[in-house]
DNA sequence: CGGCATCATGAAATCGTTTTCATTTGCCCC
DNA sequence: GGGGCAAATGAAAACGATTTCATGATGCCG
């Protein structure tokens, strides 16, 4: 069995709890006694064990991150932000993912609470009608969405829940708009199942924007699995045939747009000669390409860096209230202030469209 | 605070010790009390703690991983692949990165161990002479390397460490050969820092012996640091002169080709028409570009997961090793015997070479 | 009808910490 | 020199589960 601070106490002559304050609180122990104890711990290889701390204090200076995928470059920059910040603030991170299943959601949840993490930073599919998000405010648990931007209207209710994302409808309008700008009149949007990302829609309210405001009449969306185009053959066809093709094909996240180019070279049209492509997302190797991938940027590492220090700013501001919450009377509910964090956008330019 | 079992239990009007039993082996209780406790968890909403349990059960169900950067998909890959067979087995799975930085290693791993992990999956930047493999042989705490190749001759020491990669050298070697086929003479190898990555000086060495057996001479290594090669003068000198320039370049990851690709194109050089670059890992936009991207192909996800499965195996397997150890007789170290997991590699062919 | 095995259950110890409360010691000041 | 105060330390109770051992009840067999 590994050393526990009762062999240390042992060793070095002193009770376990002087050991433990020396561990907390070095000020509070004799120099003569601190040094002791240090050649007991160095002797034994004592390493304190967190899972006693924790048990004790409550709390587990862990956070619990579900993202659906890290095939997905968005979601592991982001949760490399999560993992950078929560170790600069000594919090260390449970990690799941969900695979895009709605129903899988609960049950990551689940698992990390029975963790008893701290709080949890999630994506979900849809933030607006979620059971998972209900479990968490019910259990009292601090969450930040990731990439699901709530809507402002949200910020009217009574509990106020935590999103950092960027303005997927302004940042959709605005790649529109570019597109617009460089001539495209019929521009379509190519997207994942809208019930599988609530972002895809609000990319879609954007496109619409932006067709609106330049007087241009919208078309409907094109949703798509994930990377299996070459299922979709209705879509081919509208491809081949040039009539039916628009000029500009709008994706609501890079992968998609990578993908849809690779398919259209297979049907034998040029990017950007017969039709340009954009994306969404920014992802770093879209920039490394000839031709570069158009596509509106998102700070994904800065998303997990402000959704952690949100939630630890979160759960710190918690903990006085969960003290208050075991007094006999019942307080008012600890509520955690909610924030949506909206990042700034950028435009990249780039050779797929012309 | 939240129901503990103790609540339940007084709540169905039974002992703890019952409510436990209900939980763990359903079997040993009756009909009618298990009726009474199950409604009394869900009147609660009880969730058992994971922390109470692992504390007393003294291993968590939780296994640790290590990589340099999620920034890499390979590695992104490669913990998905993880995360996917630890929650097929029941396991959680915590995570940090290193940055690179070797000194980092350690600190994350004296982390994860202070969450009483049940065993760790990491990569290091050398996994030759490492302390942190060290540390973690003499905790006895079962570890895997993932992508780390152990040199062969490690077989014969006393102590074996499991390690799941490719042939990292055999798939070197294998690409080089393909471009040798093509015509190629002057064939040079880009690299990332050797002391960052062993698995560079393996396919170094790859790279030789190609060059070798088709009686090449070999040029040495471009070394550079991760993605800054517009930095790098001396190389931009020696592309610009046809005389020095190499027909084709050997990249040792994906990024880095993609980046030299780029860089290539703006000292206006065409790829594959003035210079052929292939990379090594197969990343899945890779093969989404035009021109595609040749590569060795390694399983990454796959990597994760039959380095999640050996790692359970070995935890699974010194858990009664475990209870002798607890004995007072000092039983012989309770190794896990390694395994040199080889994974195959295939040859990506693509537009990126001619 | 008595003895014994079996089953369901409870009491209590245990895991490794933190923390409260009490106790000891030494010191200062009057 | 004594009273009181601060500093240093120890004893013991938590935290939430599992598990061993003991106990009572039940049923079966001779």
């Amino acid at each position: 069995m590994r050393p526990s601070i009762k062999q240390v106490a042992h060793l070095a002559g002193v009770s376990i709890a002087t050991v433990s304050r020396l561990l907390n609180k070095p000020g509070s122990v004799s120099a003569e006694t601190a040094e002791k104890i240090h050649r007991s711990i160095a002797e034994l290889g004592f390493r304190p064990n967190f899972t006693g701390r924790n048990l004790r204090a409550g709390n587990s200076r862990t956070v619990g991150v579900v993202v659906p995928t890290l095939s997905n470059t968005v979601f592991a920059q982001c949760l490399q932000g999560i993992e950078l910040a929560a170790r600069a603030l000594d919090y260390s991170v449970m990690f799941t993912t969900t695979e895009y299943l709605p129903e899988d959601e609960s049950a990551a949840v689940e698992r990390l609470l029975g963790h008893r993490v701290d709080g949890v930073i999630l994506t979900v599919a849809d933030a607006g009608a979620n059971a998972t998000l209900d479990l968490l405010e019910r259990e009292r648990i601090p969450f930040v969405l990731a990439y699901n931007q709530l809507a402002a209207a949200d910020a009217g209710t009574a509990i106020q829940r935590a999103s950092v994302s960027v303005d997927n409808r302004a940042a959709a309008c605005d790649a529109v708009t570019h597109l617009i700008g460089l001539g495209h009149r019929r521009i379509q949007m190519l997207s994942g199942r809208f019930n599988a990302s609530d972002r895809a829609m609000q990319r879609y309210c954007g496109y619409l924007d932006a067709m609106q405001a330049a007087g241009l009449a919208p078309l409907p969306a094109i949703e798509v699995e994930r990377h299996t185009l070459t299922a979709a053959t209705d879509y081919q066809q509208m491809m081949a045939d040039p009539r039916h093709r628009p000029t500009a094909l709008f994706c609501s996240n890079d992968l998609l747009a990578l993908s849809a180019m690779r398919d259209l070279r297979a049907l034998g049209l040029q990017v950007p000669g017969d039709i340009s492509v954009m994306g969404f997302d920014g992802i770093p190797v879209g920039a490394l390409m000839q031709p570069v991938l158009a596509s509106v940027v998102q700070p994904s590492e800065q998303i997990g860096d402000v959704a952690l220090r949100t939630l630890v700013d979160a759960i710190e501001r918690a903990l006085p209230a969960a003290v208050a919450a075991s007094l006999p009377v019942e307080t008012p509910v600890p509520v955690i202030a909610g924030a949506r964090h909206i990042l700034p956008h950028a435009v990249r330019e780039g050779g797929s469209v012309a």
